[in-house]
DNA sequence: GAATTTTGCGCAACCGTTTGCGTAAAATAG
DNA sequence: CTATTTTACGCAAACGGTTGCGCAAAATTC
């Protein structure tokens, strides 16, 4: 591994008998450097293959064109697909990205966010864990003057950034296709209480069947706190009771995945005994023999990237002299149901 | 935004009537410096939330303690994991990872790497491109001392740090369990002809048939180009012969989910009619009712990680005083074959 | 030909931290 | 009480590039 010392201005001003600054201005093709001096300093910069080294520039510039995005799990595709999102709006305003999963870990979470600020980073995008409640950390990056921006998983705050995603529009479609296909016993299967998700799926839950006058039976919502054993405890439930829905809205595909499973083990056949809507609408159901009726489109790519859109309009936002304060960007984006019916 | 520059030690130094060099090193705890002094730098150095400033020690160091890692797909599970890996292995090393999808075009990929080369990342993991036949663009990173380490689609050269997956002793194991079920006509399903995986797969294929004493026939040799029109007409070529495969070795789970579908179309039943074995395990199978006998096991995670620990044994070499050039970082890991035999 | 403007470049500071070396004052030795 | 060592700290350079300001030489004006 020879030492060799990267080609800097230095080296080329002094083969060139001029000052670093000279240099550099004409590596810019500053006008105030001749036109000789600009091409000698071009062509011995090609020579010896000089590149600026960006780390001496962004130091200087207290900037590091590096985003932080925190995400709760990358197996997951939704977060993939954000993530990738979240890339794609980075490349096209020349940042980079470095990614942490908290593993829904609250204190991998804190320790993320540690680290993203360490590394200056100029901006952090998250979607946060199931566990996180406080948002001291977060507040800790508003002193370094590093803008975050939260997306689908958002703090139950008004003071934020964030963009996420209004499950009432796909869930009223879903419930409303259901009833016009004859059904009017709806259950649910809910998430774990303390998650956001889960409270806004029960309240839309009740809203939309209020707006078809069906009536609500708590004996057909149950939860689970997405376990595979639990999902299976939740659908058996639902099956065994003498009066079992005929759908069943479902918290999420994963869910439904060992819902299916339950269904069918108790000799039951989806779509004809029993149907299902769910979320999250993984790649994977055109494939499926069973498969729901919809499953309700949260667009992680499009909520991801609008959420670095955000960042990106923040972090040059601070760097602008004019620096008068950004109002809160804020955005909601309607889910929407995406039909699954078999065709007969 | 207040323009609040963050405290730093120059700060201190004003506060206390020292200079930055004894501030530094009383924060250092150096020995040189006094006890009263140590404790008192290290009072005010509380009081007003002095915090290092990474990026200005980084710049000296010439490290950034990021790497970048390169892979075709986010949205592939094995590439999601193998990210995991690599995060995995960066936390325990104090290391950041930023990322960077080549969506399998080598144009891309060249220009990812120009940009992790910009931002002086101090190490590269690759899986590279299906299009990736020539190399020079890693090649100029070694010029920066940066290095590259390769995993699972790795260059066919030999003077390079990587770690593959072996496919023999996975596929050896499936053809065996064919043969041991009585099949004796196996065909396969190939990928591209300049994918690296698919000269290895058929260069496996002939070997295990010859293994366990079954003639080779070209007929049940197709290929596809991955895409889902073409996996189609690669099963549907078998499936229409008269003297049609009872097994088939299919190059992928994407490839197999498709070849599956026509299976079904064509009125046939899968693990009856006609066996696959496929490669990947995607962690769909068992949620499916047509699954393959099995799936060849990869190990995403376990390849990245340990290629990231190549690279940070690369990386600390190289910053070693006494750099004695480590020889070549190569390292085969065994694929695996995953029983999905459904429960009779 | 003198006065003024333009052209072309260098000096030095700066970003924040680290570190080799030098040195005054204090402590110890003789 | 002097000579030597130790203690505790400061100076300045370095990392690589940028930029405001100043200044000499050349070009222009009258």
């Amino acid at each position: 591994m020879s030492k060799n010392k990267l080609p800097t201005i230095k080296e080329i001003a002094k083969r060139l008998n001029v000052s670093a600054s000279t240099v550099s201005r004409a590596l810019h093709d500053h006008p105030s450097i001749g036109l000789v001096t600009t091409m000698r300093v071009h062509k011995v910069a090609k020579e010896i293959g000089y590149e600026a080294n960006k780390m001496a520039i962004y130091f200087k510039e207290r900037k590091t064109y590096t985003i932080g995005v925190i995400i709760p799990d990358l197996s997951e595709p939704f977060f993939s697909a954000a993530l990738t999102g979240v890339e794609d709006a980075a490349e096209a305003s020349n940042y980079n990205v470095i990614i942490g999963q908290s593993l829904d870990n609250f204190e991998r979470e804190k320790k993320i966010v540690e680290n993203m600020k360490d590394h200056r980073v100029d901006g952090v995008l998250v979607s946060l864990t199931k566990e996180t409640s406080t948002y001291e950390h977060f507040d800790s990056l508003k002193k370094y003057n590093i803008p975050v921006v939260f997306f689908d998983r958002v703090p139950n705050r008004k003071d934020i950034n964030y963009v996420a995603c209004n499950l009432v529009s796909g869930m009223l479609q879903a419930i409303t296709k259901l009833v016009g296909i004859g059904h009017t016993r709806i259950g649910l299967i809910n998430g774990p209480a303390k998650l956001a998700a889960t409270l806004q799926r029960l309240e839309i839950y009740f809203r939309c069947l209020k707006e078809n006058n069906l009536p609500v039976d708590q004996d057909i919502i149950v939860s689970t706190t997405l376990g595979k054993a639990d999902n299976l405890k939740a659908i058996n439930k639902l099956i065994s009771l003498e009066e079992s829905p005929t759908a069943v809205i479902v918290f999420n595909d994963y869910v439904l995945l060992d819902c299916i499973a339950a269904v069918k083990a108790a000799g039951l056949v989806v779509n004809k005994d029993i149907s299902f809507i769910s979320f999250a609408n993984l790649p994977i159901w055109e494939y499926m023999d069973s498969v729901p009726l919809a499953s309700i489109e949260q667009f992680a790519y499009k909520q991801s990237s609008m959420a670095a859109g955000f960042l990106f309009d923040l972090i040059n936002n601070a760097t602008k002299p004019n620096a008068t304060e950004l109002p809160l960007l804020q955005h909601i984006i309607d889910s929407e149901m995406i039909d699954y019916t078999p065709a007969k």
